[in-house]
DNA sequence: CGAGCGCTTGATTGAGTTCAAAAATCGTGG
DNA sequence: CCACGATTTTTGAACTCAATCAAGCGCTCG
């Protein structure tokens, strides 16, 4: 079981007692798949933590279309980071695609531990610094997909990429997290189901 | 003229000695229109801060296709941060677009400093945090309009996002940036400009 | 001044969309 | 546990947007 606690061990404010009235404001909610945990508009932001079970972000477009932003398995946290750090209305909305146990936890409670107690815990800092770092890496790997591979090789980087996520998910979410219909999604599989029995011949 | 040491005033670290021995290790290069400042597969990475010019990232793909990730004009800092947090081989090309004075410094050298020098100088972190809080953003950004956008909504995003870019950038690196063909982006204005033309009468 | 690059325009092709409908799967209540 | 309705996936056909290929024009800078 993985929780809030876990993920801030071995940094010093794991023992501290900012950690603990940190702790004190994290709320565990059980969510039943298709609930939604936070709509567009929203001003009041969460970081979700999820313990168990699959959270994704998406956003509508105007035609009504949404469009997967990420998944977030076990051990993952969601939030709407660019709508937190621009202190504006959520512009992605999360729901939970399975049962889910989450923690839930004010977006901004991390800035707002960085610039609180950092001069007592800075390592808190580095430890923020790397979640966000790492976000950076997927986002960037994302756009460059998207400028320059076809829909069949964004399909195969993501079943490389997420192996365990292409068995929970349904095409219809998958196709729309690659910026493709279900319908192409489809056919691309008849296709890459093709190729490898004739090169497994 | 803007530089790193105006970067960072107003931060406690910008009267230290740890910062006179940061910016001792900053060196001002002048680079000439065309000239590659690091090449994918590079191993040592840099920070690029453009004090006048203009700078851009890119990646090129198997068919030898190049993408531009991003601009990066006067005040600006370009890097590649995915492979600098990953610590692997420089996956963008980074190149000058017009004669430009740069300030380079070793890319990891945020990292570093924030972990060094915490203790001393906290509010550092908030800085580089502040940093990459708004690169995630623009990234989001990006990739939400990618999945939802059409070229030309695309397009229209990109003038009013960087209405002063659009003058001193080709239209063949625009079309890169957006993902797609030069060809593309050149009927694409034509319809715009006779939309314009059209609704002003 | 000429070679090359950038932009345009045209014709053709192709990947992916849209619309429609059937087949398969899922989930829920009885 | 089964059955029914709803959702998802598949398949087909027509269409659309953007890519590709090709040719011509206009600059500029060497």
């Amino acid at each position: 079981m993985i929780d809030f606690t876990q993920y801030f061990k071995g940094h010093s404010l794991a023992e501290s007692s900012e950690l603990n009235e940190l702790l004190s404001q994290v709320k565990l909610v059980n969510v039943k798949r298709g609930e939604v945990l936070q709509h567009r508009g929203d001003d009041a932001k969460h970081a979700y933590f999820v313990r168990s079970g699959l959270l994704r972000s998406f956003s509508v477009d105007e035609k009504g279309k949404e469009h997967v932003f990420m998944f977030a398995p076990e051990g993952w946290i969601i939030s709407d980071i660019q709508s937190t750090a621009m202190q504006s209305p959520a512009v992605l909305s999360i729901d939970a695609l399975e049962d889910t146990e989450v923690e839930v936890i004010r977006a901004d409670i991390f800035e707002e531990l960085v610039n609180k107690h950092m001069g007592s815990h800075p390592d808190f800092a580095g430890l923020e610094l790397n979640r966000l770092l790492r976000r950076i890496a997927v986002l960037q790997k994302r756009v460059l997909l998207l400028l320059s591979a076809s829909a069949t090789e964004r399909y195969q980087e993501f079943i490389t990429t997420y192996p365990n996520l292409q068995q929970r998910v349904s095409q219809r979410l998958i196709a729309s997290y690659l910026g493709i219909t279900p319908e192409a999604l489809s056919r691309i599989r008849v296709e890459l189901i093709k190729s490898e029995r004739s090169a497994s011949i």
